[in-house]
DNA sequence: CGCAGTCTTGAGACAGATCAACTCACGTGG
DNA sequence: CCACGTGAGTTGATCTGTCTCAAGACTGCG
């Protein structure tokens, strides 16, 4: 388990402070915010050491890593790798709120690295505090969280009822959109999770993901190469699939 | 459809800078927030005009109200009153984002009022604008944001597989910390929701929430009086049935 | 090259959905 | 005030999709 170096190397700051809201960039407030930032580069499988104390926003400059929840679910949670929550990629702000929260109960969160992962965190309280002296900034990063909120909502509804090929088909459209930038016709990229991680974000087993995709393959709608490389034939159609066509109000 | 009355009845906005972050309540900017925003009164089953073009802020200054996505879901979703994706009570300040928005496509939200309701309605722009004025007031909006996509994401997670009993404790456990500020012990109140909204909400039939509540009563956990009285015997108990239990680790 | 772990495939079990009556609460009008 | 009707809620029988348990096949690492 990783712990923070102090001495960052500095890439990861750079990165961040590049994709800070125009405008502010170059501001003193973000040579403040940079200050507190710690730079740390997980291997992969490494997890960050949980901060028991403090709420931290994460930012992830490169690489992939999901955010589980160890303690499992249910009255007999056997998810050996902990439950997935949401997987993240570069560029995304991760918020990690402490677990002692006394919120709903799972509330044991870890960031883990799915492949090497380079990553800046800052403590949640003093990034705030120091935000609040550049509001641009303060409101990007609601923005960010309304828009993960919205995110977070539309694919819980999703969840609620819907079939294993439509959560698998829209696993795919979605990884597609983050992974590859593509929304529509062919692409292909490698998935760098597991069949498990896949299977426990969408509450699904192993084995059903596992027939699901060769499902798709037999439609002739994805091929697979190796355990991570995958090539989706049709966008639109895997859209169409997980339910989520832009449908023609009929009326 | 109810549309917005620029006369604001004042109470509502009363109660929301009441409810304002401590030392804020009577800044400048708490009257150019309160300038800001519209007071509206819903009716039963009475709906949010939706505003095609600007995100909105809604804070709910008394009744209960459900965020309904319209157009169902799947491929086919019959779902007549819309697939509920969360309950809101007085005091939560909900976002309720512009359709449009190329976001998942589900993206068509609106807030239906269950029993009377007052809101207090703000343009989101207008109101992130004006709250750059006073950092506080955007942190507190951005605290229960994170708060909110944190308690989303458990949600999402225990959704993904838990079983009927566990979902409809859960959610009876969530009613009674929301509806009766009890989370522990006995407890009874009104349940505002009906059982379809229930089972909308939790990804169940109708007939499953019914049976479901049936076996509580059997056990002795729940006891109902007409369609929405409810009385829970033990929060704690339902609370371990949901899988929320502190658990034991037992290796 | 061989081993360990991941992935795939198959057969049977079970939870929840679906279809179909039936009962009851609650608002309406006599 | 009570009879009535409508829609909400309950209960039952059956059916389907996904989990579970159990082998087997492949990937990719040491």
């Amino acid at each position: 388990m990783a712990t923070i170096s102090p001495s960052a190397p500095p890439q990861g700051l750079a990165l961040f402070r590049a994709a800070l809201p125009p405008g502010t960039g170059d501001a003193p407030t973000a040579d403040r915010l940079c200050a507190l930032g710690a730079a740390l580069h997980l291997a992969r499988a490494e997890q960050l050491a949980p901060a028991p104390q403090e709420d931290r926003l994460v930012w992830i400059a490169g690489g992939a890593a999901k955010l589980i929840s160890p303690h499992g679910h249910g009255p007999e949670g056997p998810v050996p790798g902990g439950q997935v929550l949401a997987f993240h990629f570069a560029g995304d702000l991760v918020s990690v709120l402490r677990q002692s929260a006394r919120e709903l109960q799972g509330g044991d969160f870890r960031l883990v690295a799915l492949e090497p992962c380079d990553l800046v965190i800052f403590p949640a309280d003093s990034f705030l505090d120091c935000a609040q002296g550049d509001p641009a900034v303060l409101r990007s990063v609601l923005s960010r969280s309304l828009q993960a909120l919205h995110r977070s909502r539309t694919r819980m509804m999703q969840m609620g009822h819907k079939s294993a090929a439509a959560r698998i088909a829209d696993f795919l459209v979605s990884m597609a959109e983050r992974l590859a930038d593509c929304t529509a016709g062919p692409c292909a990229f490698a998935l760098p999770m597991s069949r498990r991680d896949i299977g426990d974000s969408l509450g699904l087993t192993i084995e059903t993901v596992s027939r699901q995709l060769t499902e798709l393959r037999e439609a002739g709608l994805v091929a697979t190469e190796g355990r991570s490389r995958i090539a989706l034939a049709d966008v639109a159609a895997l859209a169409r699939i997980a339910g989520r066509q832009v449908e023609q109000p009929k009326n």
